[in-house]
Parts: structure tokens; C-alpha cells; sequence
DNA sequence: CTGAAAGCGCTTACAG
DNA sequence: CTGAAAGCGCTTACAG
């Protein structure tokens, strides 16, 4: 079996309290003891029990993260950044793949409330998550309204939005589309869409937005956008992957990029600028945005919720490639 | 403060061992008590406590998850899908981004071991996680050779080289080059190598293969590719994301694919797929990867060692795009 | 069918 | 400077 305190406290010929002592560096432990007690801790490979730690200090140093699809660029580097920053905290993480399902969403949430973590992280529309935070769990979400109590963290979507369409007004585009995701969803990003749709009635033209709903394949919404706006030379996608899929439907449909049709996606993850150099984009600061939402949800764990800002907004940037 | 099996057993007027037998449903509990347990439990929110359980019943239902970087295609699809398994089997995950650093693969396993995982899925090269599995701890690996009792599972790695290679010959391909990883690496991938190698000289040419070390940049590498070998016509990249930065080294050099140039990448990820449909690539079943390699776990954590394959290797699949 | 007691592996007042 | 005792929130023989 593994070993426990108290075979290191046999060992070391103390008590199991002076283990534990020595194990938290608390309280005044002799030299002497102190380096009987190692020995003995590495003699039989000790490792202290978090579960019993954790049980007894009320407080797992666990945090978890709910997020779509860790297969997605933008959420797998989230997760990625959001890891490393945990772990540089010393907070461990549980991954939960919601699908963007409710039913998902809502199991994920109480198996974390189960495991006792310390926090949640949740890029999720779901707004049912709010009865969850009757129990008072210290939520931040990212991206995502979920309600007046949990704070919200993610990029300046307004200017991001306003940015794109600026640019391809200013590169001279006549005929601009937006595609975005469902408008049902309470969530920031939609401002990518009303800043698109400023921009556009500030320049007297009239926007048309491509919506695409969850689970449906954005390529037939693609291809029924270049046969219903055969005109279009600019378009505005507000993620990256859709951003590609345009791009390569012009291809097929053999219009040149930029000349014939300039395309502006949203994200700029890694992945995708490194497999798709080309593709000019509104990047988001992913990394800082994870470092805002931890250190907002560890305010929340400590109870510090005075200083803590209903919404964080974080700048994003314009990466231009060829496409515009 | 948190509801605990006192408070609920309170409320419906019975032990706390009664509560906990509704909880388990162990033993014969009469519907009338079970009935009023139930309605305590919902009448003031209560969740039964998994780390008092776990710390009782000596396991978790946690797994870790080592992969050197969620960000990367290949590895955030693996996450999702070994994390998507392992809800279904009742598990949860603790991701760790291992970075490659054999110092923080340390790090997380000893983590891992402090939070008492049931097992550990593990991506990585370092064979320092040898030390740890004295404390037979359950692990399985992917793609990497960790130890002679640590089960491994891969995709064909041979079969895959092999078939990128035919290809390429196939298309009469008259200097084919190949890009892989550190042969350092005691990793399966290196039969990707070795078949490349074996088809080149079965058709009597001459291998080149250009390694690409951890964290040195493959765009200097792919140039120099280029300089060097100036009559390249085909290249077999043992990743999709090198296969791409290939494609772009090859439109700025003006190099038409596929006409002047044939290009075969190795993964075939959703990811790169959805974004660069036109890769040709030998796609690695993932998810199978992932069921397979969760399958083998919990063997090991049931003690079921008697079946269980030192190596198993998953089926590739060609996927022909318009780069070859 | 139900309950009191012991124990999982820790930590922390408390006492010395 | 060190130890015995109680308790974190559960579960499971054991007894009735």
C-alpha cells in the first residue's frame, strides 16, 4: 500500500503531528527533526494525500474549466494558456467538454461541485448555470453573459468588429457580408456583428449578416451566400475556421483572393495563423484574457469581490495577411 | 457553509448511515425512508462530498491527462476526446501541458500522484516517468515508449510512412524528401521515418530526410529544405502543421502544388483539415487512439493486466487532397 | 430494515 | 519544540 503519515512518523520515531508539521514548514520543528523526517519521507517515497489535505482545509486548489470543444483552436489554446496560468498558481485543472450542450453543461457543473473545486471557468451560453451559483461557487465566465453576479472576461468584440469592417470599407469593398453565430446568444461577440453594422450604416451601406446556427454545417450557409450575393467582394467571418471554409469555396468558385473578394476572419489563434499565414484577422489576446479570468475567479475564491469589474474587455489586434 | 450527510439526515429524521445507504443505494433501505432522504437531500442542495468518498473508498475516478501542448491540433483533439471518454466511463480528467519539458512532466506527475489519479495517459518522451511507475501507478502512453511495462498506443506509424511514401512515388515523384521529428525521440513516429526510408530504397533512390529539433523553428528548416535541395518534387511531413508551413514556403517560392511540388503531411486533425481541405495527409484515428488507449487504463486500474498488448497500433487512413 | 462506531489520511487547536 | 485528540465528510462491517 501507499505509504501514509504515519508510517513516515514510525520511521522517523516522531508523531504523526510533527510529519505534518515538518510537511507544512509550521510552527518550530528542530533541525535535527526536521531532517529525520525527510529522510524518512524519501526513504519509503512518501507523497502527502491532497484528498485528506484538501477534506480537512476545505479548499482543493482545484479549478474547472468549461469549454465548448478543446479541439477547436481558439478553446484548445485557452485551455492551453488557462492550464499553465493554473498551474504557475498552484491550481490543478479539471477539462469538461460541454459540446455547447445544456444537458452537458449542467452534469460537468455538478461533478466540479462534487470534487469540491475551488472555482469554475466556463465558456458556455447556458444561462442554467445560474442555479448553480446559489450555491455560491465563484464563477468567471469567458465570452459569455451568464448573469449580473458572475463577471465576464474576453476581447474588445466592439472594436474587433469595428476593425474589420473598417478595413475592408477602407480597402475599398463594395459589397460587404458578415457571418456570424446565432444571435440568440447572450453573448459579447454579437457586438462584432453591431459594430459591423455601424461601420456599414455610418458608410450609408446597407449590412447583411449570415447567421450560423449551432450544429449546422456553416459550409451550405457559405455556398448559399455566394449564390445569393454573387457581388459580395468583402466578407467579415467572425471566427477563423469560417474564414477558411470562405476561402476555399472562392477557390473552387475560382474568385481570386484578395482581388476579386478580400476575407477578414476573427480569433488569430496560433494554429490557424500558422497553417494559414495568409488570412488577415482581428486576433484576440488569448493569453491575457485566461490571466484576467484567473485572477478575477481567485479574487472570487479569496472574497475579495470589491474590486473585482462586472466586465473586462481586453484589446485585440489586426493581423493583416493577404487576403484584404 | 456546505450541506453535509448530517444535515441531510437530520431533516429526514434518520442516521447518517441510513442517508449514505440512499446515496450508495446499498443494502435494503424501505421506499418510505428512501422517499424522505430524497427530499432532504433536494431540500437544502445536497451534494455528496467526492473527495470524503474517494478518500474512503482509496480511488478517485480521476485520470491525468500529460500532453505536451493543448494547442496543438492533434493534442487538443486527443484531450477532447480522451476527456469526452472518460465522462462516459465515469472519469474525469486533469490536464496537464507538459510543454515537452521533462521537468514539468515531473512536476505534474508528482501532482498527479498527490491527488491520488486512478492512472495517467501520457504524451511524452521522458523516460524519467519511469521512477514513478514504482509506485505502480496505472499509466498507458501514446506513441511513446516510456518502459517495457508500460502499454503503448499509436496509430501504424509504419504502415502511415509507407503509404505517404507509395504515394508519392505513385505520382512519380522524382526527389522525394522527407521532414520528421528528433530521432532522438524513442517514439514510435520514428516508423514513419523508417518506412520512408524502406520504400525509397526498395525503388532504389536515396532517403534525405530533415530533422526538426524541439523548439527550433521548422520555417528555417523548410527554407533551407528548399535551398538545399532545390529539385525537390515531393515531400512527406510527418505533421500536417510543417506540411503547411511547406506549402507556404512553396508559394513564395513560387513553387506550384501539385504540379512542381507534391506535398503529403501526417495527422489529418479536423482542424487542419476543415482548414486546409486541399492536404493530402494519412490521418490518425484519434478517437480510436483515445478509446483504445482509456480501454487499457482501466485494465490496469481494474488489475487486469492478463490481456492487456504491450503495443497496439491503430489503422491510418489516406486521405488524398489536391497537394499531391 | 436501521444505527453506532471505526476509519480513510490528513491538519490544527490545545496542552505540555 | 513535540504529542494526543478531535474532526474534515464520507462508507462499511458489525450488531440488532
Amino acid at each position: 500500500m501507499k505509504p501514509n503519515i504515519h508510517d513516515v512518523a514510525k520511521i522517523a520515531g516522531v508523531s504523526s503531528t510533527t510529519v505534518s508539521r515538518v510537511l507544512n514548514n509550521r510552527g518550530y520543528i528542530s533541525e535535527k527533526t526536521k531532517e529525520k523526517v525527510y529522510r524518512a519521507m524519501e526513504e519509503i517515497n512518501y507523497f502527502p494525500n491532497d484528498l485528506a489535505r484538501s477534506l480537512f482545509r476545505k479548499r482543493t486548489n482545484l479549478i474547472g474549466l468549461i469549454i465548448p470543444n478543446s479541439s477547436n483552436p481558439f478553446f484548445g489554446e485557452l485551455a492551453f494558456h488557462i492550464e499553465s496560468i493554473c498551474t504557475s498558481m498552484g491550481y490543478k485543472l479539471l477539462l469538461c467538454n460541454s459540446l455547447h450542450r445544456k444537458d452537458k453543461e449542467e452534469k460537468y457543473l455538478e461533478m466540479l461541485i462534487r470534487n469540491q473545486v475551488d472555482g469554475v471557468i466556463a465558456v458556455t451560453y447556458n444561462r442554467g448555470i445560474l442555479n448553480y451559483h446559489k450555491q455560491n461557487l465563484p464563477i468567471v465566465a469567458i465570452d459569455h453573459y451568464l448573469s449580473d453576479s458572475i463577471p465576464v472576461v474576453g476581447s474588445d468584440n466592439y472594436d474587433g468588429g469595428k476593425k474589420a469592417a473598417e478595413l475592408l470599407i477602407e480597402k475599398e469593398c463594395r459589397h460587404i457580408v458578415h457571418i456570424n453565430g446565432p444571435i440568440e446568444l447572450t453573448t459579447p461577440a454579437n457586438l462584432r456583428r453591431k459594430a459591423y453594422e455601424d461601420v456599414m450604416h455610418k458608410h450609408g451601406r446597407q449590412p447583411i449578416t449570415y447567421e450560423v446556427p449551432f450544429y449546422q454545417d456553416y459550409h451550405d450557409i457559405i455556398s448559399t451566400l455566394f449564390d445569393e450575393q454573387p457581388d459580395t467582394d468583402g466578407i467579415f467571418s467572425s471566427d477563423d475556421i469560417m474564414a477558411a471554409a470562405v476561402m476555399t469555396e472562392a477557390k473552387k468558385r475560382g474568385k481570386d483572393i484578395p482581388n476579386q473578394l478580400k476575407v477578414i476572419g476573427y480569433d488569430g489563434t496560433e494554429t490557424v495563423q500558422s497553417i494559414l499565414p495568409e488570412l488577415t484577422t482581428i486576433q484576440q489576446p488569448i493569453e491575457l484574457i485566461s490571466k484576467t479570468a484567473i485572477e478575477i475567479l481567485a479574487k472570487e475564491i479569496e472574497g475579495e469581490f470589491d474590486d473585482i469589474p462586472p466586465e473586462t474587455y481586453l484589446p485585440v489586434r489586426l493581423l493583416e495577411g493577404r487576403t484584404t
